[in-house]
DNA sequence: GATACCAATTTGGGATACCAAGATGGTATT
DNA sequence: AATACCATCTTGGTATCCCAAATTGGTATC
């Protein structure tokens, strides 16, 4: 493994995982003594982190990207168009057999499951619903999304309720994909994803005094 | 304007224009001396070339991404599931004056124009469209497709009838999209991208040796 | 006390030197 | 003549140094 991998990964996860809070200013010299590593491959991995939206430049400087409410609007937007894409493709093949792998990852998760593990799934059932289709590009697509949204998921408030709500819908999706029937499951995974998205958007709406409290970038929509 | 964009900008062009062909292997030090720039401008231009799928890592060492036949029909189902939201967006909103200016475009091309701008009109066509829509992540989806769709183009034959039913379809999709019917536009739009697929496509597999005795490494469907 | 100005530090952009791994080509041995 | 082997060169990865610009902090002046 390559130090610019190791950096970028690193820097990932720790953006990601909200350790390094939205809107906080990275210094290239800062990132090289907390990894170990020399400018090069920090440079290198800023770039990447650049072109996925987790970083940005803030004139002269790097800054860790803000939550951007009216972007995390547009993204669903985004994600609803390649998804159901994805999903129609998907309910068109002979072989749908992959579904049943995503039906058991979803009940992998029961009320003893970790908060962390349900975020991960909860990301990983988009992601591989939409590998099905076999398009690359879709893929892509949807992988990036879910990347950008990843933190604002953090950071919403969910009880049980929504967790066992999306659980429903993500089986409902499968079970109108495995039928075949396109339409249902383009019918259902659009709404899956306004709602998701409207519940998000509100949440964080509604905690972004909370949210900028504890040092988080919020702009809002 | 820095070193790292000089280079990048430069050598988006030359390889979008063919001059350096598809499947070609890039040195670092070639680069380096080409554009009078060191090691470092030339290392950032390239990773992000990576990621806008120009350039890749063949094991040690660069390559200009080859013409992939397959991949060509993943872009053409990928951009229609975008442009085709983007366009059902446009369609419903309230102003929709900026169609004017995009047929304005379109009209400036005639008999005499030189086949460059049909090749950037033809593009940009698209990608205006998309900007309608206010969605931003819809408007990076549809300039990526088109930026990994031009040099196909570019090889791709095509006479001067194919250009005007191309230019037909534009405006035809232009005026559902200012009548605000979405459903039309969509349709016409989504007829207008498989079209060109399939022409592109074929024209290509059918021109594959030729391109080949060019030097140009093309990836069979 | 406010402000204008200057020096010192910080920061990202760029250039270059070095290294390890892999490709290459020549040579010696059979 | 064929092949095994070794020296050499090439290449991308990394570290480090230099530079210009911008920020910062203090100081002197009004």
């Amino acid at each position: 493994m390559s130090q610019m991998q190791n950096v970028e990964r690193q820097l990932r996860e720790m953006i990601l995982g909200l350790e390094i809070g939205p809107g906080e200013r990275l210094t290239e010299r800062w990132i090289e003594g907390r990894f170990g590593a020399s400018r090069t491959p920090v440079r290198a991995a800023l770039l990447r982190l650049e072109t996925e939206g987790l970083v940005g430049r803030d004139g002269r400087g790097w800054t860790v990207a803000p939550i951007n409410l009216a972007e995390l609007g547009q993204i669903a937007v985004y994600r609803e168009a390649v998804e159901v894409a994805a999903v129609r493709l998907t309910a068109a093949l002979e072989d749908r057999s992959g579904i049943d792998v995503i039906a058991a990852m979803l009940d992998s998760c029961d009320a003893e499951t970790p908060r962390e593990e349900w975020h991960r799934v909860g990301m990983d059932f988009h992601i591989e619903l939409a590998r099905l289709a076999g398009n690359e590009f879709l893929l892509r697509a949807v992988r990036d999304a879910m990347t950008r949204l990843s933190r604002a998921r953090w950071l919403e408030v969910r009880d049980e309720k929504a967790l066992g709500r999306a659980w429903a819908e993500h089986h409902a999706i499968l079970a109108a994909v495995r039928a075949g029937h396109a339409d249902e499951a383009a019918r259902l995974l659009s709404g899956h994803i306004a709602g998701s998205r409207e519940r998000l958007v509100t949440s964080l709406h509604d905690d972004r005094r909370g949210l900028r409290a504890r040092g988080f970038a919020v702009v809002a929509a």
